[in-house]
DNA sequence: TTGAAAGCGATACCAA
DNA sequence: TTGGTATCGCTTTCAA
């Protein structure tokens, strides 16, 4: 491969020009500009990433936290990615992947190695033990989630608390009195992960504030932990009359279960999931619901992470409001 | 963070010794070693990538092109994913995310630049426009997938072709004469996706050897698209008695629409599907597969590449048998 | 507006 | 078994 000195030899000019001309750090005449150009795409030169990010100390890459289990939403961990991915793109930055079955370990490899300027951390756990770790690391970090003490962090996600209290406000809106929310998988409880407890918190707050008769439950991801799931549910409510649902890979075998045992949503039972858009679609029949937006949700962390590296912002929480999309699977309550 | 030299100095040793520890690149005395080693923990030492891989030449960075659109098996991916990054870090490196609609130019970039040592393609296309220019950067590049002209690369796969055959022998030998494969969405056939292509024409050789009836829909991921691929099935063959199913997605909206026309499988209708063994296992009726053993795979990828990189493996293409697992859903056909 | 040269922090060759 | 040091390819300060 062609180095910086060959394309400044072939332009007739100095390494550092060639360097300024490719970084834009300082101004350089137009004439200058176009013989290096020349060379690089001649030589086609491409910057050597090892040697920038030494001199530089910027390595361009973005590590990125992922869960690469399945317990929980495959399509909306990919929406995530996807997002991550495009937007670190756009800032001329690529993404390293780092497992999560890592560990704080893998945070420390990438980091104190200076091989990522940053790091993006998804599937937070309210006691995550990678907080502390982010804490020391002093590198440019954003949590996808929200942990129990989130203090000098930055965080950004959907606002799961709010967008569990708004789908019991929605149904109480029509009319509800008694609802029920299912769950991720109770190995997603246990670990305590940020999103699936806040859920929780504001649908019991929604429960509360509109004076509802409730359960909840976990929901397992096969067509068996749905029909369980429904079962405990008309079990602890007999006459349940809306569901709020956060698992959006149950969501198709719970709409089967139910059409199996003759219930005809929203006549008898009123649904609303909170769940990426194109899931809640895709269904046998649409389902209102509020919209995981992972993409943009991803695309916030990389906008986060690149203002911190440029010094533009500081430590902050973000949390996007839910938002409901009307699809019909709401109805008032049947009359007893 | 500590430099090499903090630790050679701390140490009281030279910077090459301290080096050579870390690389047993050369014989070291115990005596030495332990000075180095108690020295490295101490500072905390962790080798600067940038300064590593502008000295070895090796960035110990994999760069892996994955498909981040979702018109085909997410939890497949993962799988791929999942298997590529643990096996990476079996061998010490680590993996940078390239999106696939970067296109041969996301290649060229990560690989000119000497930020990655090797490259892993998923979803290869038949007539992939990314596999001249893979030629032409002449970096250790594993293919999963199958393109028309692999000659000089590496390619690791599931013997698709021979799934789609395996799959159809399997009907033929419970007694079925009629029988359907129902494929992936038909963007996948558009672009030639390599796997989709090739249990096509395994299917197709199968139909022929057993002299079957036979006919072939894509399947959109929708419970419309289910519905319709269904309807068209019937349509075509109308007393089919075996299906074949290659598109995870909709197994589940395909039992669903049976059961709802009152279709009993596997009385009424055999069903053999290719998916991950966890996704014909999670279904409302376990169904006899083949898997696409994604993990397997993706960690072969490493195992390839890595091959490549010491020098120890030359271009090879390694197709794993397909193996039928079965689970019951498959039956002789009824009388007629 | 441009050039020269001192690092950046490792590796690995040449000596001893 | 160990040390000294040139080198990797780029960025950036200092000078002109």
């Amino acid at each position: 491969m062609a180095t910086i000195d060959d394309v400044a030899r072939a332009a007739g000019v100095s390494t550092s020009t060639v360097s300024y001309v490719l970084s834009g750090r300082r101004p350089i005449s137009p004439e200058t500009r176009a013989r290096v150009e020349a060379s690089i795409t001649e030589l086609g030169y491409r910057p050597n990433a090892g040697a920038r990010a030494l001199a530089s100390r910027r390595s361009k890459i973005l590590a990125l936290v992922a869960p690469l289990r399945s317990d929980n939403g495959v399509p909306v961990i990919m929406h995530f990615v996807a997002g991550i991915a495009t937007a670190a793109r756009s800032y001329d930055h690529d993404v390293l992947l780092v497992t999560q079955d890592e560990g704080p370990t893998g945070l420390a490899r990438v980091s104190e190695g200076a091989m990522v300027d940053g790091l993006i951390v998804m599937d937070v756990e309210a006691d995550d033990q990678r907080v502390p770790v982010l804490r020391k690391l002093g590198r440019p970090s954003v949590l996808i989630g929200l942990p129990d003490a989130p203090s000098g962090l930055n965080c950004v996600d959907l606002d799961f608390a709010g967008a569990g209290y708004e789908a019991v406000a929605h149904l109480a809106n029509h009319g509800h009195k008694r609802v029920a929310l299912v769950g991720p998988p109770s190995a997603v409880y246990e670990r305590r992960t940020s999103f699936a407890t806040r859920v929780l918190s504001g649908f019991e707050t929604g429960v509360t504030t509109y004076d509802l008769t409730a359960t909840t439950t976990a929901c397992e991801l096969t067509y068996d932990g749905a029909a369980t799931a429904i079962a405990k549910i008309f079990d602890a409510v007999p006459d349940v009359t809306g569901l709020v649902v956060h698992n959006e890979a149950s969501l198709g075998p719970i709409l089967a279960v139910l059409r199996s045992s003759g219930i005809v949503v929203p006549r008898d039972l009123s649904i609303i999931a909170i769940c990426p858009d194109d899931v809640a679609v895709d269904l046998p029949l649409p389902v209102t619901s509020i919209d995981i937006p992972g993409e943009k949700i991803g695309a916030m962390a990389v906008d986060m992470v690149m203002g911190i590296l440029d010094g533009s912002q500081g430590a902050e929480t973000r949390l996007l409001a839910p938002r409901i999309t009307d699809r019909g699977s709401c109805a008032p309550p049947p009359e007893r």
